[in-house]
DNA sequence: TCGACTGAACCGATCGTTCGGTATAAATTG
DNA sequence: CAATTTATACCGAACGATCGGTTCAGTCGA
Protein backbone atom coordinates (compact mmCIF):
# COMPACT_ATOMS: atom_id res chain seq x y z
CA UNK A 1 0.00 0.00 0.00
CA UNK A 2 1.14 3.50 -0.68
CA UNK A 3 2.37 5.54 2.23
CA UNK A 4 -0.78 7.68 1.96
CA UNK A 5 -3.04 5.00 3.66
CA UNK A 6 -0.95 5.53 6.55
CA UNK A 7 -1.02 9.22 6.91
CA UNK A 8 -4.55 9.59 8.84
CA UNK A 9 -3.71 6.94 10.95
CA UNK A 10 -0.40 8.57 11.99
CA UNK A 11 -1.78 12.26 12.49
CA UNK A 12 -4.92 10.74 14.74
CA UNK A 13 -1.84 9.28 16.48
CA UNK A 14 0.62 12.24 16.93
CA UNK A 15 -2.76 14.48 17.67
CA UNK A 16 -3.35 12.11 20.66
CA UNK A 17 -0.21 11.40 22.18
CA UNK A 18 2.10 14.45 20.53
CA UNK A 19 5.70 13.76 19.61
CA UNK A 20 6.83 12.08 22.24
CA UNK A 21 4.10 9.93 23.57
CA UNK A 22 3.81 8.90 19.85
CA UNK A 23 6.55 5.77 20.21
CA UNK A 24 7.18 4.23 16.86
CA UNK A 25 6.09 0.96 18.75
CA UNK A 26 2.88 2.71 19.20
CA UNK A 27 2.66 3.70 15.69
CA UNK A 28 3.72 -0.03 14.45
CA UNK A 29 0.96 -1.29 16.03
CA UNK A 30 -1.49 1.62 15.23
CA UNK A 31 -0.57 0.84 11.38
CA UNK A 32 0.12 -2.57 11.28
CA UNK A 33 3.22 -2.38 9.74
CA UNK A 34 6.56 -3.43 11.46
CA UNK A 35 9.21 -1.48 12.17
CA UNK A 36 11.32 -1.69 8.89
CA UNK A 37 8.37 -1.23 6.45
CA UNK A 38 7.68 2.04 8.23
CA UNK A 39 11.17 3.04 7.44
CA UNK A 40 10.43 1.92 3.76
CA UNK A 41 7.71 4.45 3.28
CA UNK A 42 9.47 7.45 5.75
CA UNK A 43 13.52 7.09 6.00
CA UNK A 44 13.61 10.04 7.83
CA UNK A 45 11.95 8.47 10.47
CA UNK A 46 9.55 9.57 12.80
CA UNK A 47 10.46 13.68 11.76
CA UNK A 48 9.44 12.62 8.60
CA UNK A 49 6.01 11.16 9.28
CA UNK A 50 5.47 13.89 11.54
CA UNK A 51 6.25 16.21 8.42
CA UNK A 52 4.12 14.40 6.44
CA UNK A 53 1.44 14.87 9.06
CA UNK A 54 2.00 18.74 8.85
CA UNK A 55 1.52 18.55 5.00
CA UNK A 56 -1.57 16.62 5.31
CA UNK A 57 -2.95 19.25 7.76
CA UNK A 58 -1.65 21.90 5.43
CA UNK A 59 -3.55 20.34 2.51
CA UNK A 60 -6.49 19.39 4.40
CA UNK A 61 -6.70 23.36 5.25
CA UNK A 62 -5.95 24.37 1.43
CA UNK A 63 -9.02 22.24 0.57
CA UNK A 64 -11.80 22.58 3.47
CA UNK A 65 -11.05 26.20 4.87
CA UNK A 66 -9.00 28.45 2.40
CA UNK A 67 -10.96 27.70 -1.15
CA UNK A 68 -14.17 27.13 0.99
CA UNK A 69 -13.33 30.90 2.64
CA UNK A 70 -12.28 32.37 -0.88
CA UNK A 71 -15.32 30.83 -2.85
CA UNK A 72 -18.73 31.42 -3.26
CA UNK A 73 -21.85 33.18 -1.01
CA UNK A 74 -22.52 35.92 1.69
CA UNK A 75 -19.36 35.45 4.56
CA UNK A 76 -21.52 34.43 6.80
CA UNK A 77 -22.23 31.34 5.04
CA UNK A 78 -18.42 30.71 3.85
CA UNK A 79 -17.69 31.27 7.43
CA UNK A 80 -20.15 29.16 8.77
CA UNK A 81 -19.47 26.60 6.17
CA UNK A 82 -15.75 26.64 7.68
CA UNK A 83 -17.20 25.90 11.01
CA UNK A 84 -18.78 23.13 10.16
CA UNK A 85 -15.63 21.63 8.58
CA UNK A 86 -13.91 22.41 11.75
CA UNK A 87 -16.19 20.54 13.64
CA UNK A 88 -15.73 17.48 12.22
CA UNK A 89 -11.98 17.81 11.96
CA UNK A 90 -12.00 18.14 15.89
CA UNK A 91 -14.90 15.21 16.20
CA UNK A 92 -17.21 17.88 17.68
CA UNK A 93 -14.75 19.28 19.81
CA UNK A 94 -13.50 15.75 21.40
CA UNK A 95 -9.96 15.70 19.33
CA UNK A 96 -7.40 17.79 20.20
CA UNK A 97 -5.46 19.93 17.44
CA UNK A 98 -2.39 18.87 16.14
CA UNK A 99 -1.06 22.13 15.74
CA UNK A 100 -1.53 23.08 19.24
CA UNK A 101 -0.28 19.11 20.49
CA UNK A 102 3.35 19.49 18.63
CA UNK A 103 3.41 22.83 20.32
CA UNK A 104 4.70 21.22 23.39
CA UNK A 105 7.54 18.19 24.28
CA UNK A 106 10.74 17.42 22.72
CA UNK A 107 9.88 18.26 19.06
CA UNK A 108 8.80 21.96 19.74
CA UNK A 109 11.12 24.01 18.50
CA UNK A 110 11.79 21.47 15.72
CA UNK A 111 7.74 22.13 14.42
CA UNK A 112 6.75 25.48 15.86
CA UNK A 113 7.58 27.12 12.33
CA UNK A 114 4.72 24.77 10.81
CA UNK A 115 2.47 25.50 13.67
CA UNK A 116 3.47 29.22 13.19
CA UNK A 117 2.52 29.38 8.76
CA UNK A 118 -0.12 26.96 9.59
CA UNK A 119 -2.55 29.38 12.39
CA UNK A 120 -1.30 32.81 10.44
CA UNK A 121 -2.51 31.31 7.30
CA UNK A 122 -5.81 30.45 9.35
CA UNK A 123 -6.15 33.77 10.88
CA UNK A 124 -5.40 35.87 7.18
CA UNK A 125 -7.29 33.61 5.95
CA UNK A 126 -10.40 34.77 7.83
CA UNK A 127 -9.49 38.36 8.16
CA UNK A 128 -10.07 38.28 4.67
CA UNK A 129 -13.27 37.16 4.69
CA UNK A 130 -14.37 39.88 7.48
CA UNK A 131 -12.78 42.48 5.36
CA UNK A 132 -14.82 41.25 2.41
CA UNK A 133 -17.71 41.88 4.73
CA UNK A 134 -16.97 45.61 5.18
CA UNK A 135 -14.75 44.94 8.11
CA UNK A 136 -12.42 47.48 8.87
CA UNK A 137 -8.85 45.68 7.97
CA UNK A 138 -7.04 46.02 11.53
CA UNK A 139 -10.61 44.62 13.10
CA UNK A 140 -10.67 42.20 10.54
CA UNK A 141 -7.51 40.94 11.67
CA UNK A 142 -8.21 40.82 15.64
CA UNK A 143 -11.44 39.48 14.45
CA UNK A 144 -9.65 36.61 12.84
CA UNK A 145 -7.18 36.17 15.89
CA UNK A 146 -10.00 35.95 18.08
CA UNK A 147 -11.85 32.96 16.10
CA UNK A 148 -8.55 31.17 16.38
CA UNK A 149 -7.97 31.67 19.70
CA UNK A 150 -11.50 31.03 20.46
CA UNK A 151 -11.65 27.65 18.50
CA UNK A 152 -8.26 26.82 20.15
CA UNK A 153 -9.31 27.56 24.03
CA UNK A 154 -12.66 25.62 22.99
CA UNK A 155 -11.15 22.71 22.50
CA UNK A 156 -8.67 22.51 25.64
CA UNK A 157 -11.32 23.73 27.68
CA UNK A 158 -14.11 21.68 25.97
CA UNK A 159 -11.77 18.27 26.22
CA UNK A 160 -10.39 19.20 29.90
CA UNK A 161 -14.38 19.51 31.36
CA UNK A 162 -15.41 16.41 29.36
CA UNK A 163 -18.09 18.83 27.99
CA UNK A 164 -17.81 18.85 24.15
CA UNK A 165 -21.15 21.34 24.12
CA UNK A 166 -18.72 23.66 25.61
CA UNK A 167 -17.08 23.68 21.88
CA UNK A 168 -20.43 23.19 19.94
CA UNK A 169 -21.59 26.76 21.62
CA UNK A 170 -18.31 28.20 20.65
CA UNK A 171 -18.28 26.96 17.07
CA UNK A 172 -21.46 27.66 16.63
CA UNK A 173 -22.18 31.29 17.54
CA UNK A 174 -18.67 31.94 16.10
CA UNK A 175 -20.15 33.38 12.74
CA UNK A 176 -22.37 35.50 14.05
CA UNK A 177 -19.81 37.28 16.91
CA UNK A 178 -17.42 37.60 13.83
CA UNK A 179 -19.74 39.93 12.11
CA UNK A 180 -21.82 41.66 14.19
CA UNK A 181 -21.79 45.21 14.08
CA UNK B 1 17.19 21.08 51.49
CA UNK B 2 14.10 19.95 51.52
CA UNK B 3 11.61 19.25 48.52
CA UNK B 4 9.46 22.72 48.41
CA UNK B 5 12.76 24.26 47.18
CA UNK B 6 12.49 22.42 43.60
CA UNK B 7 9.03 22.62 43.50
CA UNK B 8 9.28 25.57 41.63
CA UNK B 9 11.66 24.34 38.78
CA UNK B 10 9.58 21.10 38.34
CA UNK B 11 6.65 23.26 37.50
CA UNK B 12 8.25 25.10 34.87
CA UNK B 13 9.60 22.17 33.56
CA UNK B 14 6.82 20.24 33.34
CA UNK B 15 4.84 23.14 31.93
CA UNK B 16 7.65 23.93 29.65
CA UNK B 17 8.57 20.17 28.33
CA UNK B 18 5.25 18.24 29.31
CA UNK B 19 5.03 15.05 30.98
CA UNK B 20 7.08 13.00 28.67
CA UNK B 21 9.28 15.71 27.11
CA UNK B 22 10.41 16.54 30.83
CA UNK B 23 12.81 13.84 31.61
CA UNK B 24 14.44 12.73 34.99
CA UNK B 25 17.93 13.63 33.15
CA UNK B 26 16.61 16.62 32.52
CA UNK B 27 14.70 17.55 36.00
CA UNK B 28 18.33 16.31 37.27
CA UNK B 29 20.05 18.94 35.22
CA UNK B 30 17.79 21.92 36.39
CA UNK B 31 17.90 21.21 39.68
CA UNK B 32 21.44 20.10 39.99
CA UNK B 33 20.12 16.94 41.90
CA UNK B 34 21.03 13.59 41.04
CA UNK B 35 18.45 10.99 39.94
CA UNK B 36 18.80 9.45 43.08
CA UNK B 37 17.81 11.99 44.90
CA UNK B 38 14.81 13.50 43.14
CA UNK B 39 13.64 9.51 44.12
CA UNK B 40 14.60 11.11 47.70
CA UNK B 41 12.45 13.44 48.03
CA UNK B 42 9.92 12.26 46.05
CA UNK B 43 9.65 8.31 45.83
CA UNK B 44 7.10 8.09 43.89
CA UNK B 45 8.83 9.06 40.89
CA UNK B 46 8.19 11.42 38.10
CA UNK B 47 4.32 11.09 38.97
CA UNK B 48 4.77 12.25 42.46
CA UNK B 49 6.46 15.19 41.02
CA UNK B 50 3.84 16.11 38.98
CA UNK B 51 1.16 15.80 41.50
CA UNK B 52 3.52 17.91 43.59
CA UNK B 53 3.52 20.68 40.96
CA UNK B 54 -0.11 20.16 40.67
CA UNK B 55 -0.79 20.80 44.58
CA UNK B 56 1.61 23.85 44.02
CA UNK B 57 -0.86 24.98 41.04
CA UNK B 58 -3.47 24.39 43.34
CA UNK B 59 -2.37 26.36 46.23
CA UNK B 60 -1.24 28.94 43.73
CA UNK B 61 -4.62 29.30 42.39
CA UNK B 62 -6.11 29.52 45.55
CA UNK B 63 -4.22 32.57 46.87
CA UNK B 64 -3.97 34.39 43.93
CA UNK B 65 -7.38 34.09 42.19
CA UNK B 66 -9.58 32.39 44.53
CA UNK B 67 -9.07 34.19 47.81
CA UNK B 68 -9.15 37.41 45.16
CA UNK B 69 -12.06 37.03 43.52
CA UNK B 70 -13.93 36.62 46.77
CA UNK B 71 -12.71 39.59 48.68
CA UNK B 72 -12.80 43.18 48.06
CA UNK B 73 -13.37 45.49 45.55
CA UNK B 74 -15.62 45.74 42.87
CA UNK B 75 -15.86 43.29 40.69
CA UNK B 76 -14.43 44.90 38.11
CA UNK B 77 -11.66 45.91 39.92
CA UNK B 78 -11.31 42.10 41.33
CA UNK B 79 -11.41 40.78 37.89
CA UNK B 80 -8.61 43.03 37.09
CA UNK B 81 -6.63 42.03 39.62
CA UNK B 82 -7.15 38.67 38.46
CA UNK B 83 -5.86 39.28 35.25
CA UNK B 84 -2.73 40.95 36.79
CA UNK B 85 -2.05 37.55 38.59
CA UNK B 86 -2.55 35.16 35.68
CA UNK B 87 -0.40 37.75 33.42
CA UNK B 88 2.60 37.22 35.61
CA UNK B 89 1.44 33.89 36.35
CA UNK B 90 1.89 33.04 32.35
CA UNK B 91 4.97 35.75 31.91
CA UNK B 92 3.07 37.67 29.84
CA UNK B 93 1.75 35.11 27.53
CA UNK B 94 5.34 33.23 26.65
CA UNK B 95 4.90 30.58 28.83
CA UNK B 96 2.47 27.92 28.41
CA UNK B 97 -0.16 26.54 30.59
CA UNK B 98 0.58 23.64 32.79
CA UNK B 99 -2.68 22.17 32.88
CA UNK B 100 -3.05 22.24 29.28
CA UNK B 101 0.25 20.92 28.91
CA UNK B 102 -0.59 17.83 31.15
CA UNK B 103 -3.89 17.03 28.25
CA UNK B 104 -1.27 15.83 25.97
CA UNK B 105 1.05 12.87 26.43
CA UNK B 106 0.97 9.67 28.13
CA UNK B 107 0.38 11.30 31.50
CA UNK B 108 -2.84 12.25 29.99
CA UNK B 109 -5.29 10.12 31.42
CA UNK B 110 -3.48 10.09 34.73
CA UNK B 111 -3.98 13.36 35.39
CA UNK B 112 -6.81 14.24 33.85
CA UNK B 113 -9.45 14.64 36.78
CA UNK B 114 -6.73 17.08 38.43
CA UNK B 115 -6.83 19.21 35.14
CA UNK B 116 -10.63 19.06 35.19
CA UNK B 117 -11.16 19.83 38.89
CA UNK B 118 -8.83 22.78 38.64
CA UNK B 119 -10.49 24.43 35.44
CA UNK B 120 -14.10 23.98 36.76
CA UNK B 121 -13.28 25.45 40.19
CA UNK B 122 -11.44 28.76 37.87
CA UNK B 123 -14.83 28.97 35.71
CA UNK B 124 -16.66 28.55 39.38
CA UNK B 125 -14.73 31.35 40.62
CA UNK B 126 -15.35 33.76 37.82
CA UNK B 127 -18.85 33.11 37.28
CA UNK B 128 -19.58 33.88 40.91
CA UNK B 129 -17.93 37.47 40.69
CA UNK B 130 -19.85 38.19 37.39
CA UNK B 131 -23.13 36.85 39.45
CA UNK B 132 -22.40 39.68 42.27
CA UNK B 133 -21.82 41.99 40.01
CA UNK B 134 -25.58 41.24 38.59
CA UNK B 135 -25.37 38.45 35.88
CA UNK B 136 -28.06 35.98 35.11
CA UNK B 137 -26.42 32.99 36.89
CA UNK B 138 -26.31 30.97 33.44
CA UNK B 139 -25.26 33.81 31.71
CA UNK B 140 -22.37 34.72 34.33
CA UNK B 141 -21.18 30.43 34.30
CA UNK B 142 -21.29 30.89 29.64
CA UNK B 143 -19.19 34.14 30.21
CA UNK B 144 -16.84 32.00 33.26
CA UNK B 145 -16.36 29.45 30.34
CA UNK B 146 -15.35 32.43 27.84
CA UNK B 147 -13.04 33.92 30.43
CA UNK B 148 -11.10 30.57 30.75
CA UNK B 149 -11.54 29.80 27.30
CA UNK B 150 -9.73 33.26 25.82
CA UNK B 151 -7.15 32.78 28.45
CA UNK B 152 -6.14 29.14 27.41
CA UNK B 153 -6.36 29.58 23.56
CA UNK B 154 -4.56 33.27 23.87
CA UNK B 155 -1.52 31.27 25.41
CA UNK B 156 -1.54 28.77 22.38
CA UNK B 157 -2.11 31.27 19.28
CA UNK B 158 0.39 33.65 21.22
CA UNK B 159 3.32 31.26 21.60
CA UNK B 160 2.30 29.84 18.11
CA UNK B 161 2.44 33.08 16.33
CA UNK B 162 5.64 34.63 18.52
CA UNK B 163 3.53 37.37 19.41
CA UNK B 164 2.83 37.94 22.99
CA UNK B 165 0.77 41.15 22.25
CA UNK B 166 -2.00 39.02 21.25
CA UNK B 167 -2.26 37.73 24.94
CA UNK B 168 -1.77 41.10 26.27
CA UNK B 169 -5.09 42.43 24.23
CA UNK B 170 -6.96 39.29 25.60
CA UNK B 171 -5.95 39.64 29.20
CA UNK B 172 -6.27 43.64 29.09
CA UNK B 173 -9.98 43.53 27.30
CA UNK B 174 -10.96 40.36 29.53
CA UNK B 175 -12.49 42.29 32.64
CA UNK B 176 -14.50 44.65 30.80
CA UNK B 177 -15.68 41.97 28.04
CA UNK B 178 -17.35 40.04 30.97
CA UNK B 179 -19.32 42.61 32.37
CA UNK B 180 -20.49 44.26 29.65
CA UNK B 181 -24.56 44.83 29.72
C1' DT C 1 13.96 -11.10 -12.81
C1' DC C 2 13.29 -6.91 -10.37
C1' DG C 3 11.67 -3.42 -7.39
C1' DA C 4 8.43 -2.97 -3.58
C1' DC C 5 7.92 -4.49 0.65
C1' DT C 6 8.49 -6.82 5.32
C1' DG C 7 9.59 -9.90 9.80
C1' DA C 8 12.86 -10.42 12.95
C1' DA C 9 16.81 -9.58 15.08
C1' DC C 10 19.78 -6.16 16.58
C1' DC C 11 22.23 -1.54 17.84
C1' DG C 12 23.63 2.13 21.13
C1' DA C 13 21.26 5.43 23.84
C1' DT C 14 18.14 6.80 27.09
C1' DC C 15 14.20 5.92 29.80
C1' DG C 16 12.46 5.64 34.89
C1' DT C 17 14.00 3.33 38.79
C1' DT C 18 16.72 1.13 42.58
C1' DC C 19 20.40 0.06 45.79
C1' DG C 20 24.32 0.75 48.64
C1' DG C 21 26.50 4.02 50.65
C1' DT C 22 28.53 8.89 52.30
C1' DA C 23 28.27 13.62 54.67
C1' DT C 24 26.30 16.43 57.94
C1' DA C 25 23.90 17.88 61.81
C1' DA C 26 20.49 17.30 65.33
C1' DA C 27 18.93 14.32 69.03
C1' DT C 28 19.81 10.95 72.40
C1' DT C 29 22.45 8.64 75.61
C1' DG C 30 26.02 7.33 79.16
C1' DC D 1 30.55 16.69 78.44
C1' DA D 2 31.80 13.24 74.91
C1' DA D 3 29.99 9.25 72.50
C1' DT D 4 26.61 7.44 69.79
C1' DT D 5 22.41 6.89 67.49
C1' DT D 6 18.93 8.91 64.35
C1' DA D 7 17.40 11.56 60.60
C1' DT D 8 17.96 14.01 56.55
C1' DA D 9 20.08 15.17 52.27
C1' DC D 10 22.51 13.47 48.79
C1' DC D 11 24.82 10.69 45.01
C1' DG D 12 27.61 7.04 41.93
C1' DA D 13 26.64 3.18 39.69
C1' DA D 14 23.95 0.14 37.84
C1' DC D 15 19.32 -2.12 36.77
C1' DG D 16 15.83 -3.91 33.19
C1' DA D 17 12.95 -1.94 29.83
C1' DT D 18 12.14 0.65 26.03
C1' DC D 19 13.45 4.30 23.10
C1' DG D 20 14.47 5.72 17.97
C1' DG D 21 16.94 3.78 14.46
C1' DT D 22 19.27 0.14 11.44
C1' DT D 23 20.33 -4.12 9.05
C1' DC D 24 19.45 -7.96 6.18
C1' DA D 25 17.70 -12.02 4.40
C1' DG D 26 14.09 -12.94 2.52
C1' DT D 27 8.80 -12.77 0.33
C1' DC D 28 5.82 -11.11 -2.96
C1' DG D 29 3.42 -9.53 -7.23
C1' DA D 30 4.39 -7.68 -11.83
Amino acid sequence: MPKETYIPKLFSLFRQYGYDGATLSKISEATGLGKASLYHHFPGGKDEMVEAVLAYSRNWFKENVESLLTGAGTPEERLQQMCDHIDKLYACGTEPCVLAILQAGTGRDQFHPHVKTALAAWIDAIATVLGEAGCDESLARQRGEDAIIAIQGALIVSQSLDNPALFQRVIQTLPQRLLKE
